[in-house]
DNA sequence: GAGTGGTCTAGACCACCCT
DNA sequence: GGGTGGTCTAGACCACTCT
């Protein structure tokens, strides 16, 4: 058994303080932290329970409620017996988490991309008001055709708070996954989102670009998500075929 | 404070019995059962942690494990300071939980019905494999025209398990909002569930029940709900105008 | 002020996994 | 056998709500 003597408080955490955030939500913050910081890499073991708890002196209790939450957002995954382990964001059904569409089988479609485009600018009124920009803000725009088994699938266009990815304009290769490239790159995790579904016939510019011929019906996409301090990070909006692929959604 | 004396143990839950669920797992199992039986009704005050944790003789920790779980299922809903209630399918926005079209100001819409039609039958193929149904089984079928703001919105067609609804395909009148009626009618609980969307154009026949002109894109939901039991209550196929209207995601 | 849920702590035992 | 997370208990204090 451990005797529990504790040497040194370490770097207490805010306790006690009045209108303070829950102590949980702060272990939380702080662990958060350690993951998109990199000090703990994806697929890391964690230190146990009670050597958390130790190290920043409060109790296993409140470590534990603080792991459990962030195993519920898919960032640890805990292993009776073996330990805690940092969500691998590398396994296709994690780097494609907010990616919706199936198909007829029931298997997510893992799609790739091509002709990537970059651009700068000034943030036009749209998306000053969806990035929660001010006057004179610059974005970042991206445009790119994902592709499904090789073939045409969905046309993206993405704009990007310039503030927050500096230079990003100026790279030379953008990767298939961006919000994996995000956390790595920049140190932004992209944690949730809101996504407005509607429909839209293809014109003919769309139709060549997607292979299908004017007049057929796609699915677009309108999306802003937000980082880990609820900030917006990214605007983007997709027109999706639907042959043989379906978003779908779970009902709770 | 309350004095904790345990004046009998009262139904003893199945305790430290080897292999046994978890004590909270069994309190929430037995918490659905009050509440899908209707000995608790939606709107309830249900007693407070420290009532059920002596009723049941566990501790009140393990109510509060229970409680929360149920509450983030959004069949309790607990307000500090105020108590724990049974989670109302009434308001408004409970009773259209599943319905996730919005307007473009970012507010639910709220659908009526009309032109409803119900038949019952032998089930088919597809009905089988979306319910688990068996090879003699019966199914009701309603079809209904959904409004918005009096005007066609959406085209519905639903399947139902003739076992679970007894005489429903009889009823002069269908409610608006059916699964505030399963609850009430029939004690079943629509919990969860699994949506596809795809999109379609309206042919000459749908485009004259929605009033709009053939070659319209549409957007088509196909979705299975599941009860407290985890067994499939209904397969429901929408065809939808999304003119001034939008599918909201939460991405999380 | 009384009652409620929300947070935090401390300690116990169990089931599972490794070596 | 030793370490891990999973469950359960018991008790304390806080923040919120109602009257």
């Amino acid at each position: 058994m451990i005797a529990v003597t504790r040497d040194e408080p370490d770097k207490k955490i805010a306790q006690g303080a009045l209108g303070s955030r829950p102590l949980y939500a702060q272990v939380r913050d702080l662990l958060i932290a350690r993951i998109s910081s990199g000090a703990w890499q994806p697929g890391d073991l964690i230190p146990n329970e009670f050597a958390i708890a130790r190290e920043l002196g409060v109790s296993q209790g409140t470590i534990r409620k603080a792991l459990d939450s962030l195993a519920a957002d898919n960032l640890l995954m805990r292993k009776q017996g073996r330990g805690t382990y940092v969500a691998r964001h590398t396994p296709a059904d994690m780097l494609f988490r907010f990616f919706n569409f199936f198909d007829a089988k029931g298997e997510r479609i893992e799609p790739g991309s091509r002709d990537v485009q970059l651009s700068q600018g000034r943030a036009s009124t749209p998306e000053r008001q969806r990035l929660e920009l001010g006057a004179a803000a610059k974005v970042i725009r991206i445009s790119r055709l994902r592709t499904r088994a090789g073939e045409a699938f969905i046309l993206e266009t993405i704009v990007l708070p310039e503030t927050f990815f500096p230079g990003l304009a100026q790279a030379s290769r953008i990767p298939n996954t961006l919000y994996d490239h995000f956390q790595k790159a920049y140190g932004i995790t992209v944690a949730r989102g809101q996504e407005r579904l509607t429909v839209a016939l293809a014109d003919v510019h769309l139709a060549d670009r997607l292979g299908v011929v004017p007049g057929t019906p796609l699915m677009k996409l309108d999306r802003v998500m937000y980082g880990l301090q609820q900030q917006p990070v990214e605007w983007r909006v997709s027109l999706c075929r639907t042959d043989s692929a379906a978003y779908v959604v779970e009902l709770r």
